[in-house]
DNA sequence: AATGTGTTCTTTTTT
DNA sequence: AGAACACATT
């Protein structure tokens, strides 16, 4: 049992070794929560004499739930290890929906798992049976507030109706929900939802579980929302033995419905819990500790955790201006190279991390023309191209035909001329006999096989007595249906009776996706690659019998996660958006992009607590950096196209200047000729000062007729506001430059 | 049905 | 500036 505890300092031995009762750790960035959480799980097994069965642990991401495993093999057995339920909230979810789902009556156990695309178009189809304008509505913002119910649990009855668009949503959601039912699907909202209903609803099934997990732990309890805290205190209220890890800094995902305040939910739903402070940092220098103890010191929303390191002071920060994001881009990988050169530091020890995806795209371009080895950290990409997509959609319909998304997706892909028309013919028709489009198909099938008795050869059905069930298809469509139909049903029946792999390949092939990507061009044998990468993927549950192992795959493709493709040890840079490095640790970090509007994002600037969020989102990257920190920031930058001066983010202002590297606070990266013709307002005297003349603050409520002036085009004319939430933008004339639409807390744009 | 042209939106962050 | 989408043309 030594071996559990040695090396472990008394706060991670106490979190592992008390067994009993309600626990929250409280854990800084580095302070060896996995490490803690790993050793626990290890103990109740060889000390406490718990089953590995009867434990779950929800990890954030699978990839965290990969590492615990394979943590845990070193301490444990493999047969120990594979019987753990470990994962994400939603992948353990999706495990016990396959495996109660069916009592509710509403699905079967292969229902399918909606991914954001599939989720788009559920709306939008919504949106068309309610008649509603598809122009003035759309999906995003109305799936937004659907998402947001949902994770509060608010049911359609319940949903505010406040405003017009709320009014729109709740209207959407209701019929949203039904479609979902109708093709035996859910989004990812509901695999927490209707688990949590079918625990409430359904006792015996709740109490199967309760007694089945004597422990429940959490990580990244910070980040999680209603549903999901509801769903932990149900599995715990069994045992009582409920042990989460969190820190209240590390919030960054309210706008995913999670809710900090969890935490201390946790603190009053268990009063005689054990509070546990990890506050040892094993990861970074002092400086950079003490740089992201000054950033995040800032909010007002916090519980104290006071953290020292012993790793030493180590290099100071680097904090960089360069021209624009070329320039930026160009610095950060002149560095890389300088690293490597001079401090013998790999590539692959350095992550580069921004604020929003659309910063990557430079950053890749330099790169790449300077070959030099990146690794784009987002594992959802490869599932958002067509070919993968397509092959999913035909995977998806064996294994649930009610999912007409899928359906819609692939019916004439490749073609086979079922087009426009006759798929809205196909609809109409099983609209008006009540069953879904693939039943409609169905039932081409069968008649034809008995000599189309409904089918109406020939015209189309014109006189006013047809009977409504009359197919309404001329020969062609109708045979084009009914061979798909035939197609399909071949496949269908193939799926129990072969591997996964060689069902993938018989689905390729007698659709006609194989010879239809296969056409000899460079991108056809790209795409062919991609198809080969997802059969590689389909290997994986080669083992299993059919019908288990495509279930199994499914869920997996709809459940991965960016960090999922990051792959460790690598000699590539990671590039990745500061979200997705929650969790992570690098010796060298970039954060680029430091000015305001891009981080802090300017959608937080009208909020408080998402100003808060944004704070904690700095901290996080920061502290991602084991020894070298680097903050960056272009000096001009071009937004939808047209370029515009910046000012250095907030965070820069509350970083000490003696922890600040001064060759790098001097020598700021120039090469343009321009630059220093045209400085923003600040004097030169440094970041604090500038920083706290946020633009922000600046002028709004601007009318019609003022006068004002930009920094870029000058003199103007305002010609219109407009208002769209908390955003203001006017419309100025710019004598010579023409009209421009801006932004008034974004523009460097002033009264004069 | 496949290609071409124009228009509109995009930028938070993701399971 | 680019992508995605809609509409129009061959």
């Amino acid at each position: 049992m030594d071996d559990l505890l040695a090396g472990l300092n008394p706060a991670q031995r106490e979190a592992v070794t008390t067994v009993e009762g309600p626990i929250l750790a409280l854990a800084g960035p580095g302070s060896g929560k996995t490490r803690a959480l790993t050793h626990r799980i290890a103990y109740l097994i060889r000390a406490g004499r718990v089953a590995p069965w009867q434990i779950v642990a929800v990890t954030f991401t699978n990839k965290a739930a990969r590492e615990m495993r394979s943590r845990l093999e070193v301490m444990l057995s493999e047969p120990q290890v594979n019987r753990l339920a470990v994962g994400t909230f939603h992948a353990l979810c999706a495990r016990w929906l396959r495996h109660d789902v069916a009592v509710m009556g509403q699905y079967d156990r292969n229902f399918v798992i909606f991914d954001t695309s599939d989720q788009q178009a559920v709306i939008k189809r919504a949106l068309r049976d309610l008649e509603l304008d598809e122009k003035r509505w759309k999906p995003g913002p109305i799936h937004y507030l659907i998402s947001k119910a949902k994770n509060d649990l608010v049911l359609p009855d319940k949903f505010p109706m406040r405003t017009y668009e709320e009014e729109i949503a709740g209207r959407v959601y209701e019929r949203y929900q039904q479609i979902l039912v109708e093709n035996n699907a859910m989004d990812f909202d509901d695999l927490l939802l209707i688990t949590h209903r079918l625990f409430n609803r359904y006792e015996t099934v709740l109490e199967k579980y309760q007694q089945q997990y004597r422990h429940v732990l959490v990580d990244e309890f910070q980040d999680t929302n209603m549903v999901q805290y509801e769903l932990t205190k149900m599995l715990a209220a069994g045992y009582g033995n409920i042990f989460v890890v969190g820190d209240l800094d590390q919030s960054i995902y309210s706008w995913r419905g999670a809710d900090y305040r969890n935490v201390l939910r946790f603190r009053e739903d268990y009063p005689d819990h054990k509070l546990i402070r990890l506050s040892q940092n094993y990861r970074s220098t002092e400086t950079i500790l003490t740089a992201a103890q000054h950033v995040i010191r800032q909010n007002r929303h916090r519980l104290e955790n006071e953290l020292f390191t012993e790793r030493g002071q180590g290099p100071k920060i680097c904090i960089v201006e360069a021209y624009n994001e070329w320039e930026e881009a160009k610095f950060v990988a002149d560095e890389i190279e300088r690293l490597q050169l001079e401090q013998a530091i790999s590539p692959g020890e350095v992550a580069v991390m921004y604020r929003i995806n659309a910063q990557s795209r430079i950053l890749e371009e330099t790169f790449v023309s300077r070959s030099m080895p990146y690794l784009l950290v987002r594992g959802t990409r490869f599932y958002e191209r067509k070919e993968i997509k397509d092959a999913l959609a035909y995977l998806r319909l064996i294994h649930n035909p009610e999912d007409s998304i899928s359906l819609g997706r692939i019916i004439n892909v490749p073609a086979r001329a079922i087009g426009q028309k006759t798929i809205n013919d196909l609809e109409r028709w099983a609209f008006e006999l009540s069953i879904t489009p693939w039943q409609a198909i169905q039932q081409l099938v069968t008649d034809d096989e008995v000599g189309q008795p409904g089918a109406d050869d020939g015209d189309a059905p014109s006189g006013k007595l047809a009977a409504v069930a009359a197919a309404p298809f001329k020969t062609r469509a109708r045979l084009a249906l009914v061979e798909f139909g035939r197609m399909m049903n071949l496949l269908i029946n193939a799926k129990s009776k072969m591997s996964l792999p060689d069902l993938f390949d018989l689905t390729l092939a007698r659709s006609g996706y194989k010879n239809f990507v296969n056409d000899h061009t460079p991108e056809g044998d790209e795409r062919w690659e991609n198809l080969l990468e997802l059969r590689r993927v389909a290997e994986e549950f080669g083992s299993l019998e059919g019908d288990e192992a495509l279930a199994l795959f499914l869920e997996r493709v709809a459940l991965v996660s960016d960090v999922d493709a990051l792959v460790e040890e690598g000699a590539a840079t990671a590039m990745l958006t500061l979200h997705t490095a929650k969790g992570l640790e690098f010796p060298v970090v970039f954060m680029v992009g430091m000015e305001e509007g891009i981080f802090p994002h300017s959608r937080s600037f009208h909020d408080a607590e998402q100003m808060e969020e944004e704070r904690r989102l700095a901290y996080v990257g920061m502290t991602r950096a084991k020894d070298r920190l680097y903050l960056t920031r272009a000096f001009r930058r071009s937004n939808y196209g047209f370029e515009e001066l910046t000012l250095p983010s907030t965070f820069l202002a509350d970083i000490p200047a003696n922890l600040i590297d001064e060759v790098s606070r001097r020598q700021r990266v120039r090469s343009a000729v321009e630059y220093g013709v045209d400085r923003p307002v600040q004097s030169g005297s440094g970041w604090k000062q500038a920083a706290t003349s946020s633009p922000t603050t600046a002028a709004t409520g601007y009318t019609i007729g003022d006068a004002v002036y930009h920094q870029k085009f000058g003199e103007g004319t305002v010609i219109s506001v407009e208002r769209e939430g908390n955003e203001e933008y006017v419309q100025v004339a710019f004598p010579n430059q023409g009209i421009k639409k801006l932004a008034t807390s974004y523009a460097p744009l002033a009264r004069r």
